[in-house]
Order: C-alpha cells, then sequence, then structure tokens
DNA sequence: TGGATGTATCGAAGTTCGTCGATATAGATC
DNA sequence: GATCTATATCGACGAACTTCGATACATCCA
C-alpha cells in the first residue's frame, strides 16, 4: 500500500507530515536507495512520455500497439521500459486477448510527489 | 523563475493546474527530456542524502567538510555530485573563505513535486 | 613568502543503461 | 493443426554514469 510505504521510508516510521522526508531530516541509506530506485524509472524521456500517454487515455490505460507509434521507438524498447515501469510500481498490466493494457497507478506518482513536497 | 519554468513545461504555455502535466495530456518529447534531466539528477542515493543533510542543516546551507564523512565517499566525488545537483538548479553555492556552502533551493523541489502531483 | 587546508577538476576503471535486431511465446483465426 | 499477430525475452553494442586517486587552484596563516 502506498501510505504503508510512505511512513517506511520516514526511517522513523512517524506519519506525520510536517515536511517531506526529504528536506525534514537526513535520508538513510536505505531510503535514499528505496526513494532513488523510483526516480529513476521515472527518470527517463521515453518512460515519462509513456506514463503521460498511459495516463491521458480512457481510463488511464492503453495498449502496446498505441504507445509504440507515438513515442517513435522499436517495440521490444517499449516493451522494455514499460517492465522498467510496472517493476517501479507506476503501471499495471493486464493482458485481455493477444493485447496488454498498461494501466496508470495514480497513487504511486502522488506518493513520490508527496515524497518531495515541503511543508 | 520557478513559476515560469512550470508554465513552460505545459507546452501549451496554460497554467490552469486541473492536474499536473504529467498525467493531463501527453508530453512533448522536450518537455519530457527537461523533466527527465532534473529526475536524473535526483535520482541517485548519494545526491539524495546529501539534499536533506543540506536541507535539514542550519539555514538549509551546508559546507562541504560537513558532507563528506556522513556520506562515506570520496571529497572529489561528493563534490561531482554537488555539482550535478547546482547544475540542475537545487542547489546554489556560496564560497566564504575557503569553505564552499552549498544551500538548498526549496522552489526547485516544490516545483518538481508539482510537476507530479495529481488534481 | 611559503606551507597548510578546503575545494574543484582531470583522467581512468568499472558498471549500468538505452537501444536494437533476432527470436521465443501466447493467443486468435482459418 | 497451421498460420498470423501482439507482446516479451535475449544478446549485443555503444553511451552515460559513479567512483576513485592524482593534481590543480584558491585562500588562510605563520
Amino acid at each position: 500500500m502506498a501510505t504503508l510505504e510512505l511512513t517506511d521510508i520516514t526511517a522513523g516510521g512517524r506519519a506525520d507530515l510536517c515536511c517531506a522526508p526529504l528536506v525534514r531530516e537526513p535520508l538513510s541509506a536505505a531510503a535514499a536507495d528505496d526513494l532513488a530506485r523510483k526516480l529513476k524509472a521515472l527518470a527517463d524521456p521515453a518512460r515519462l512520455r509513456l506514463i503521460s500517454i498511459v495516463a491521458a487515455s480512457e481510463g488511464a490505460e492503453a495498449c502496446v500497439c498505441d504507445l509504440t507509434e507515438p513515442i517513435g521507438l522499436s517495440q521490444p524498447t517499449v516493451s522494455h521500459h514499460l517492465k522498467v515501469l510496472m517493476d517501479a510500481g507506476f503501471l499495471t498490466r493486464s493482458k485481455r486477448g493477444t493485447w496488454a493494457y498498461y494501466k496508470l497507478v495514480p497513487e504511486a506518482v502522488a506518493e513520490l510527489s508527496a515524497l518531495l513536497s515541503s511543508p
């Protein structure tokens, strides 16, 4: 769950949101690793565009076949980026027939935003 | 200025914040590049810890000499990471005598948070 | 002036990342 | 079952990144 992970990352386990963990106290090495892994998943132009296209689609969901062309990258590369985003928790996948539909996980993006936001 | 850059990134130049650009409409290639560059600057455990230590210091400002030891990396490496964060606009530097003090730019972090936040 | 100290830059080594073509897999259709 | 289509995985290559030791630069102090 998003909120659970958010409390985990505060090193102290406290849930008071006076400030974002990033600017409230020094991050533990583990918390920094965890946050860096999520940021790294997002820190690529192709992946940002993929997320924004998925988010702007009907039901915040899109098929791979709709993503390859606007991104301008090969199908294996798009598939790779989608997997990275899925492993980081930003997308979920559901297969319907031959097609794979990727759906946004808004809480994951919102959680990241909250981790960076100031009081 | 932070807000200026924020409107720039919306591709349309509109400043209405119904949703964050990321989840409102497909990002242009240029906007994706710009956002990715900022996220990449933050997407490293050492840099996240540096930022959080600086942010938690007196006046959101810290000297390099205070940063090398808690991070556990060599002085040149810490200096390199600080430069990356400065180039991305998250820190500013001011030399006072022999010492270099790095200071947090809260608006830069806040802007990134806003770009990711949902309605 | 000369040595000591804090910081930045340089060059190199090792690793990770983004991308592709080729290929494997799974589901649909005939 | 044979074939076609959509997607995932594999292996490889080049680029970018993280880190370090060595060194240059700048400032202070004796």
